[in-house]
DNA sequence: ACTGAATGTTGACGCTGACAACTTCATATT
DNA sequence: AATATGAAGTTGTCAGCGTCAACATTCAGT
């Protein structure tokens, strides 16, 4: 599946039997390379020196466009979020109606993840998120741009009907988005791990728990406590 | 916090000055050193030699008791969910009401979660669910516990009441266990990674999404389909 | 034409996971 | 009691890894 050199297809070439000496693009050239072995191996221990091997490039050219192995991963995480945040907005592209949208929104989030669960790993699995470094800039920009796409049709296809999305419902909106996020997150998670599934089509079986959720939200919104409010005082 | 060396403690020891020659108890000495690091430097990125070394033992001592790292990494990850459904059994034991009850063992989830980060992406963030190892056997039957005890108290504590738990509602409880799995796992990742909060109070924002999607799934079951139902042809 | 910064290369170092061969010791059988 | 057996721990070794330092090549601006 897939020869294993031949990755320099970036630049031209001009002459096929002696690469000039600087590559031209190799950042991208190597990150496209570790999204490559990703998906084929599915696993998150590979090399630097392997992706120079691939990138036809001696094992410490990396170490121009990255600091340290670390680096190169959140530039690899920080292209999944683009991506998927890309397949996102082709979904919705497709449909007209709010709710439609968010439904092929949330789908083409789970299938992202089901697709690519190393990939998905890499981004939320907390690989990057050690003690000492939180999320890194990088990162956190894509990310933040896919955070945004999805609360906006979350709040435009399920909760806007039920909340007028004005600043005296910022907390319950707030808490309607990161239960759908939650959700849909958790479930991604649960089938690209193995841990349920995949019998069901993992489609239909989000749009059904989305579907519950949302039906929920609807009756009664969940109120996000100012810091004092705490569970199971409800009447049993 | 915690000294490095005297880890030897589960045998008695009679002459301090010279440990015997085998150890006694070395493959449990060995996880929780593991555990030990995970919590003081919430990385995964520890090595063999270092757990021997804090173990005061070879650097090739481990390989008695695990075939490789993996399998290592799994016997923690096993003993995560141990840890995961002692606290959870606990905590429900602290209330009569199965409401009561279903809150804080979701609670006792969450935090679990949040205040062990790295554990939690050990266990659940695909590190050791490779393309050719699907989950190895020690891991899947420590999860299995953890599945039951949550399945059989959400059932008590909020499925059961609008659901009787009959054979022929049996795909309608499934989805609503896996709804709350889902929420549940999702907001601690969300939490555990830093992407939401930790601003607010876990326990309370955990409490709020669950009920909400309670109430969704009293209101409207999901039915999880067959195979052929697909999403958005709900009435805009 | 020249200089300096990017970019790529070579060589080295210590650490790691893993294997092989050897040592120690507890136990089971005779 | 003597001894064979094998589990548990040790030493030695190996290739591969991430990273650093020093050097080579090329491009860009003067």
């Amino acid at each position: 599946m897939g020869g294993n050199s031949e990755v320099c297809r970036a630049m031209p070439r001009p002459q096929p039997h002696e690469r000039p000496y600087h590559h031209g693009d190799l950042r991208r050239v190597i990150v496209e390379a570790a999204l490559e072995i990703l998906r084929e191996t599915q696993s998150l221990e590979f090399s630097l020196r392997e992706l120079a091997r691939r990138a036809d490039v001696s094992h410490n050219a990396p170490y121009k466009h990255f600091a340290d192995k670390r680096e190169l991963l959140e530039a690899v995480s920080a292209e999944g979020f683009e991506m998927l945040t890309k397949r996102m907005a082709n979904e919705i592209a497709s449909f007209r109606s709010p709710r439609e949208q968010l439904f092929a929104l949330l789908r083409a989030y789970i299938d992202h993840g089901v697709e690519n669960p190393a990939l998905y790993s890499l981004m939320f699995g907390g690989y990057l998120t050690g003690p000492n470094h939180g999320r890194p800039a990088i990162e956190l920009a894509a990310a933040e741009k896919t955070k945004v796409l999805l609360a906006g049709v979350i709040i435009a296809g399920g909760v806007g009907r039920a909340v007028p999305h004005t600043s005296r419902n910022e907390r319950k909106i707030a808490g309607a988005v990161l239960a759908c996020w939650s959700l849909v997150h958790g479930l991604t998670l649960l089938l690209a791990d193995g841990l349920v599934g995949p019998n069901e089509k993992s489609g239909a079986l989000a749009d059904s728990l989305v579907q519950g959720l949302l039906n929920g939200l609807a009756a009664e919104l969940p109120v996000l406590p100012p810091g004092t409010w705490v569970g199971p005082q409800i009447p049993d």
